[in-house]
DNA sequence: GTCAAACGGTCAAAGGTCCT
DNA sequence: TAGGACCTTTGACCGTTTGA
C-alpha cells in the first residue's frame, strides 16, 4: 500500500479529525480507527450527508457521530485523500476462508449487489443509487484492457462488459504516471476508450435497452462525445484551471500544445475548462449529481433521427432523471441553495452543446485532411453527422 | 463501542434482567432488545421512577413493563453499565423501503408557497412583476412604426423606446389579417423588427445597462436571434403544430414553402416547431415564465467575447432569474410538478442552442450568395460571428 | 527475505426508526 | 406515550498487501 512516507505515528499522536488516539496514518492523515473506517465507507458508498445545523459542528471523540456531514468535511479538511482508497477489489482476496461458501451459495457469478447496502428509500433514491453503482463500475472499466470494437451497432447488441469486469485485465496504459504533456496518441486513445465506455454505460439503462436499434443509435450518436468530454473534465485531477489531466497523467494545456493542434480547427480545450471543468468545481458537483446529469443529457427527445414514438418515452425518462437530480441536490444542500445549483447545472447544457457542435465542425475539417489526420472508424461512426 | 471481549452470546442465553431471549451483550450484560432499549432511554432521558409498591417487584418477560422503577433497578443490579451509552448520533433517515409519503402527491399543500398570499412581496415576486411589465410593453411596441436603426451600438446607447411608446404610431404592416403564406419579405421584416425589439428589451435590465459597451455587445449578439425565434413561436397563434403564424397573419409551414427556402440551407422551421413551439404549448408556459426564461438565456456567462470581469456579474444575474423562475413555477402549480416543468423548460435550452447554431451556419451560406440573398446590415451586425 | 505500515473486511454492539 | 422488533452505523480487531 504505497505509504506516502514510511514513518511510524508517534506515540500519543492524536486523530486529526476527532482527537482520539491515532492508530496510524490512514489515507495520508494520522487518524483513529473510527475516522479511518468512516471516511472509507463514506467515499465507497457515495453517501452525502446534510448538516442539521449550520455546517460548523464540533468534531471530537465524544460527539464525532453527531453530525456525519461535519465529520466528513473535517476528514477532507485535514487532508484525508480519497485517492488512497483502493476500489480495485481483485487485488485483495477474501480475508476469510469460508468466503468460498458464500460464493457458492450465491451462484457462480459474483453479483454487483454484494457490496451495496444502500438505504433505498424513495424511487428517486433508488434511481440515484443505481446510477452511482454504474458510475463506479464504469470508472473501474476505464482502466481495463478493452478489446477493439469497430462496429457500434454490434457493440450495442453485445452483452454489457460491466457485468464481466472482474475477468478483465488492468491496462498499464491507464495507470497514473507523473503528469506529462499529452500527445496526439494520448488524445486518440482516451477518445476511443471513453466512447467505448459510453456504449457500455448506455446499455445499463433499462429504457435504453428497450429502444429499437435505430433509436439507440440516434441517442448514442447524439450523446457519445458529450459523455467523452464530461468525463474527461469531471475526472481530471485538479492541477488548476489551466490543465485537463487524463487518468494516466497526460495533460492538455489551456492553450493547447502544438502536438495536439489540428490545422484549420479552433481549439475547444479552453472552453472545456472555462465552461465545464471550472463550473463543475465551483458548484462542487458530486459524483452522484454528475451521473444524474449525464443521464439527463443522454435522454434527449430532440436527438436527430429519433423515431416519433420513441421521443415520448425518452422525454419521460429525462423527466425522471431531472427530478431525481433535483431531489438529490436539494436533499444535500437545502432547498434554496439547491434550486440555484440545479438551475446552474442545467444551464451548462447549452454551453456543452456549443462545444460539441464546434467539435463536430472540427471533425469535418479533419476529414478533409484525412490522409494526415485519420479519424478512427469507430469514432467516426459514433460522432460524425 | 469497546466490546469487552469479542464473544457471541451463546444460543439460548437469557436476558439477565427479564429472562427473555437475549439478543447479545448490551451495556456489558446479556439482555433482550426491550431491556437494552429501556435502559438507554431511561439514562438518556434522565427519568426517575417511583415504585408503587415495596420496591421489590418481580421483573420477568411477562411483567417487565409493570414497574419501571424495579426494572431499572434490576438493570443496574445485573451490571448494565451506563458508561457504555454514547452521545446522540446523526439521524439516519427512513429505514422502511416502501413509504407512501411526501412529494409525488399533489403539490397544493406543499410548504413552498409561503409567499403567495402574504402582503410582503419577495424579491422574486418583484423581479417577475418587472419582467411582466416589460414584456407587455415590448408586445405593444411590436406593432408600432419603428424607425430604421442601422447601428447596434448606437441603438444600445440611445434612450429606451419603451418609455416613449405612447408617442409612437401603430404600424399597419403588423395588424392581423386572414392568415396567408409568408413570403421572404415577411420573414425579413419580422426578423428585423424582433431584433430591434430585443435591443429595447435588453436595455430595461439594470445590470445590463451597467455593463461596458463591449460586454453589452457580446451578450446581445449571443442572444438576439434566440429572442427572435422564441418570440416568434411563443406568440404564434395556435393554428396547429405545423404552422408558425406571425402577428400579421403571415405563416410558415412545417415544410417551408418555396418562397422562404434558401438554396444550400437546411430548413430550421420544423425544428422550431418540434423543439420549441410544441413544448411551450405542452408545458403550458405562461407569459411570466416565458419572460423569466428569456432573462435566464440573455445573461449567459459563456457568451463569446465577454470580459472576464463581466462574467461573474452575469452569472449572478442568471442565477437570480433562475431562482425567480423556479419559485414562479412552483408557486403556480406546486413543488413536484413545478420541479418537472422547471427542468423541462431549462432543458429546452440546448435544443434552442442547436437551432441558433444551425441558423448561424445558414447565414454564412447566405452571405456567399450575397448578391441574391442580401442580409440586412443590422441583422448581420447582430447575428453573424 | 523480513516486517511494520496501511490497506480492506468483519460483525458484535452501539443508536435510530416506526408500528403497535 | 412508551415499548420493542427491526433496521443502519460504528469501530476494535484481524488478515492481506506492499515497499523499505
Amino acid at each position: 500500500m504505497q505509504p506516502r512516507q514510511r514513518r511510524k505515528v508517534p506515540e500519543g499522536e492524536l486523530c486529526a479529525v476527532c482527537s482520539d488516539r491515532a492508530t496510524g496514518y490512514h489515507y495520508g492523515t494520522p487518524s483513529c480507527n473510527g475516522c479511518k473506517t468512516f471516511f472509507r465507507r463514506t467515499i465507497v458508498s457515495g453517501h452525502t450527508f446534510v448538516c442539521q445545523y449550520q455546517g460548523n459542528c464540533d468534531v471530537n471523540k465524544n460527539v464525532r457521530c453527531a453530525c456525519r456531514h461535519c465529520r466528513f468535511n473535517k476528514c477532507i479538511a485535514v487532508g484525508m485523500d480519497a485517492r488512497a482508497i483502493q476500489n480495485d477489489r481483485d487485488r485483495i482476496g477474501p480475508t476469510k476462508k469460508f468466503r468460498m461458501d458464500k460464493r457458492n451459495s450465491s451462484g457462480d457469478d459474483d453479483q454487483i449487489s454484494v457490496t451495496s447496502s444502500s438505504p433505498q428509500r424513495t424511487s428517486e433514491d433508488r434511481i440515484i443509487e443505481q446510477l452511482f453503482r454504474v458510475e463506479q463500475l464504469v470508472n473501474a472499466l476505464r482502466s481495463c484492457v478493452l478489446l477493439e470494437s469497430s462496429n457500434v451497432r454490434e457493440t450495442l447488441a453485445a452483452p454489457c462488459l460491466l457485468s464481466q469486469i472482474d475477468q478483465l485485465q488492468p491496462d498499464p496504459l491507464t495507470t497514473f504516471r507523473t503528469p506529462y504533456l499529452a500527445g496526439m496518441e494520448d488524445i486518440k486513445m482516451w477518445n476511443i476508450r471513453e466512447l467505448r465506455l459510453c456504449l457500455e454505460w448506455v446499455k445499463t439503462f433499462e429504457e435504453f435497452a428497450k429502444l429499437g436499434p435505430n433509436d439507440q443509435m440516434a441517442l448514442v450518436r447524439n450523446f457519445a462525445f458529450t459523455f467523452n468530454i464530461l468525463n474527461r473534465v469531471f475526472y481530471s485531477a485538479d492541477y488548476g484551471p489551466d490543465k485537463i489531466v487524463y487518468p494516466n497523467g497526460a495533460y492538455i494545456l489551456r492553450n493547447a500544445q502544438e502536438a495536439v493542434k489540428i490545422p484549420g480547427c479552433r481549439s475547444i480545450y479552453h472552453r472545456q475548462m472555462d465552461e465545464i471543468m471550472i463550473p463543475f468545481r465551483k458548484f462542487q458537483v458530486t459524483v452522484k449529481e454528475f451521473a444524474a446529469f449525464k443521464a439527463v443529457l443522454l435522454f434527449n427527445p430532440d436527438a436527430c433521427e429519433l423515431s416519433p414514438e420513441a421521443k415520448i418515452d425518452i422525454a419521460n425518462e429525462r423527466t425522471k432523471y431531472l427530478s431525481s437530480l433535483f431531489y438529490l441536490i436539494t436533499n444535500n444542500i437545502g432547498l434554496a441553495p439547491g434550486v440555484q445549483k440545479y438551475g446552474q447545472l442545467l444551464m451548462m447544457a447549452p454551453s456543452i452543446q456549443k462545444i460539441i457542435d464546434q467539435n463536430d465542425e472540427n471533425m469535418h475539417v479533419m476529414e478533409v485532411f484525412e490522409h494526415i489526420w485519420r479519424i478512427d472508424s469507430f469514432v467516426k461512426e459514433l460522432c460524425m453527422r
